[in-house]
RNA sequence: GAGGCCGUAGCUCAAUGGUAGAGCACCGGGCUGUGGCCCCGGGUGUUGCGGGUUCGAAUCCCGUCGGCCUCCCCA
C-alpha cells in the first residue's frame, strides 16, 4: 500500500455510496415538494468571499480552510460551506430582482482542515438549503420543519424525536445584539482572570463565541453571564415568541438554549441546531439560521434570508449506525447470463443488450469457464436469476431460466433474441 | 492545533526481542451441463513508510503518514 488517501478524505465503496444516494434522493424529493430548486455552485471560490461572509475572526476562516494561491497567484479557497457561494451567485447573476422567495438547495462536498474523527472528515458532504426574500417567523418554522421532514424521511422514522433534538436561540438583530455584546463584554472583562486563554482572545475579537466554550472554568463564568434573550428588542422578541408559538401549535419539540451561538458571523435572530444520538462528540447533524444582512454585506440588496445544512455522513450514521448490509440487495444483478460455447458469446452479448434495454441489471461473463464455475460465480454475485445458453439449447431454440433463490429452472422457447429477452423480462419483472 | 490508543494477508485478529500465524475470504482440484454443502491442496505478506538500537526488531526508540477517541471546532 504505497499511496494512502489524503487525511480526512475517504473513498465511498458501493455499499457506502448507495446509502448516500438513498439519502440524497430522499432529501431531493422532499425539497422539490417545497418548491426548492436545485443548483450547483463552484467548489473553489475566491478567499475573500469566505473572509467577508463567514467572518475574519472565526475559527473556520482562521484555521480550517484549504486556502492557497493558484497559478496566477490569486488566493482561492475550497468552500467550507455553501451559503456564501449561493449569496455570491445571487448577487453576480442579479437574482435579487427575481420574484420572491428565492428557494435553492445544493449538495456536494465541503472542506475543512480539522483533525478527523468519527463524524468529522476534512471532505464532507452537505445538503444545503437556502431561502431568500421574507422576514417572517413562519418561514423559520417551515424551514426547521423541513429539516426534520428530511431527517426523519428514511424508513419513515416514527420515533425520530428520540433520535433528533432541536435547540433554538435568538441572537437578536444588529441593534439589540450590539447592546447585548456591550453588556456581555463588560461582564466578561470583570471575570477575565477566570477565563481560559482562547476565551480571553475571543473576548476581544468575537465575544459571543465565549458562550460556546466547553472548558469547565469558563462554564462557571458563562453560567452567570447575561442572557441574550433578555436583551432582545421588542421586534426581535415578538419574532422569537411567534416562532415558538408556531412550534407549539404544530407539535414540534424544542429546547431553548440561550447559550447557543454559531461559528459563522453572518447569523442573526433565529438560529438552530439539530443534534442526533449515536454520533459521539460530533453530534450536530443539521444547523442553520437567519442571515438577513449577508447579501447586503457582500454587495447586493438587502434581502432577508434563512437556511440550514445537513451533514450527510452524520445523517447516515444517525440512520444506519454500524449496520452495513441494509442496501446490499440494490447492488445485486437481476440476471446473470451463462453462455457455454465460444461461438454463442455474440448471442449472449445481444441478449444482454436487450435485457438492459428493458431496465434489467444484467451481468455476463465472457470467460470460458465450466457451467459449475459460472453458476458459482453468479451465486457469489448474488444474482437473482441466471440464464443458461448452451449448444443444445441454441439448436432447439430455447434457453434455461433459473431462479437462484428457489433453485428451480424452466425452458423458454424463442424465435429470435429480442422475443427471448422480452419473455424473460415478463417472467421475472414481478419477482425482483 | 494539543493529548491518548492503534496500524501484521482481501477482512477480523494472533505471534513475551529469536523460523510471520489462525479463522473467514480467495485460487486450484475432486467435479467438461447445474450454485450454496463436503473433501483435498495452496499463504496470497515491503508487519503503513523511513531511520536508529541489537548478533537478531512486527515487538524497543525517533520521525513520518493514516485511523479511532478526547480537547477544540462544527455539518
Amino acid at each position: 500500500m504505497n499511496i494512502q488517501s489524503v487525511r480526512g478524505f475517504k473513498d465511498w465503496l458501493p455499499e457506502d455510496f448507495i446509502k448516500y444516494q438513498y439519502l440524497i434522493n430522499l432529501a431531493r424529493s422532499i425539497l422539490l415538494t417545497y418548491n426548492y430548486k436545485e443548483i450547483k455552485i463552484p467548489i473553489l471560490e475566491k478567499t475573500e468571499l469566505f473572509v467577508r461572509s463567514i467572518g475574519e475572526f472565526t475559527d473556520i476562516v482562521q484555521k480550517e480552510t484549504y486556502t492557497f494561491q493558484d497559478r496566477n497567484k490569486e488566493f482561492v479557497t475550497l468552500r467550507p460551506e455553501a451559503t456564501a457561494g449561493i449569496c455570491r451567485m445571487i448577487i453576480e447573476k442579479g437574482l435579487f430582482v427575481n420574484p420572491k422567495p428565492l428557494k435553492f438547495f445544493t449538495t456536494g462536498p465541503m472542506f475543512r482542515h480539522e483533525r478527523p474523527q468519527k463524524g468529522r472528515l476534512r471532505e464532507f458532504y452537505q445538503i444545503d438549503v437556502e431561502l431568500f426574500g421574507e422576514l417572517n417567523p413562519y418561514l423559520e418554522a417551515e424551514t426547521i420543519y423541513l429539516a426534520f421532514e428530511i431527517l426523519k424521511a428514511p424508513f419513515n422514522l416514527k420515533n425520530y424525536s428520540e433520535i433528533y433534538t432541536l435547540e433554538i436561540n435568538s441572537l437578536g438583530c444588529l441593534k439589540c445584539r450590539a447592546e447585548y455584546k456591550k453588556e456581555l463584554v463588560k461582564f466578561l472583562k470583570e471575570n477575565k482572570d477566570k477565563l481560559c486563554h482562547t476565551c480571553q482572545e475571543r473576548l476581544e475579537k468575537n465575544p459571543l463565541r465565549v458562550l460556546d466554550c466547553k472548558i469547565k472554568t469558563c462554564n462557571d463564568v458563562i453560567a452567570k453571564t447575561p442572557i441574550i434573550t433578555e436583551y432582545l428588542c421588542k421586534e426581535c422578541k415578538i419574532h422569537f415568541e411567534k416562532l415558538k408559538e408556531i412550534f407549539n401549535s404544530i407539535g414540534i419539540k424544542y429546547v431553548e438554549n440561550p447559550r447557543l451561538v454559531r461559528g459563522l458571523d453572518y447569523y442573526i435572530r433565529t438560529i438552530f441546531e439539530i443534534k442526533a444520538k449515536g454520533l459521539g462528540a460530533q453530534d450536530t447533524v443539521a444547523a442553520g439560521g437567519r442571515y438577513d444582512y449577508l447579501l447586503k454585506e457582500l454587495g447586493g440588496d438587502y434581502l432577508p434570508a434563512i437556511g440550514f445544512a445537513i451533514g450527510v455522513e452524520r445523517w447516515a450514521i444517525s440512520i444506519f449506525g454500524d449496520k452495513k448490509e441494509k442496501f446490499l440487495q440494490e447492488l445485486f444483478p437481476d440476471i446473470f447470463l451463462i453462455v457455454l460455447e465460444d461461438e454463442l458469446l455474440i448471442k449472449g452479448f445481444q441478449i444482454a443488450q436487450f435485457l438492459r434495454k428493458y431496465g434489467l441489471k444484467c451481468e455476463i461473463n465472457y470467460e470460458k469457464k465450466s457451467l459449475k464455475a459460472q453458476l458459482r460465480n453468479a451465486d457469489k454475485l448474488l444474482a437473482k436469476f441466471v440464464l443458461i445458453l448452451g449448444e443444445k439449447e441454441w439448436k432447439e431454440k430455447k434457453a434455461l431460466l433459473k431462479d437462484m433463490k428457489k433453485g428451480v429452472q424452466e425452458e423458454i422457447k424463442f424465435e429470435n433474441l429480442e422475443t427471448l429477452s422480452y419473455k424473460i423480462y415478463n417472467k421475472i419483472k414481478n419477482e425482483l
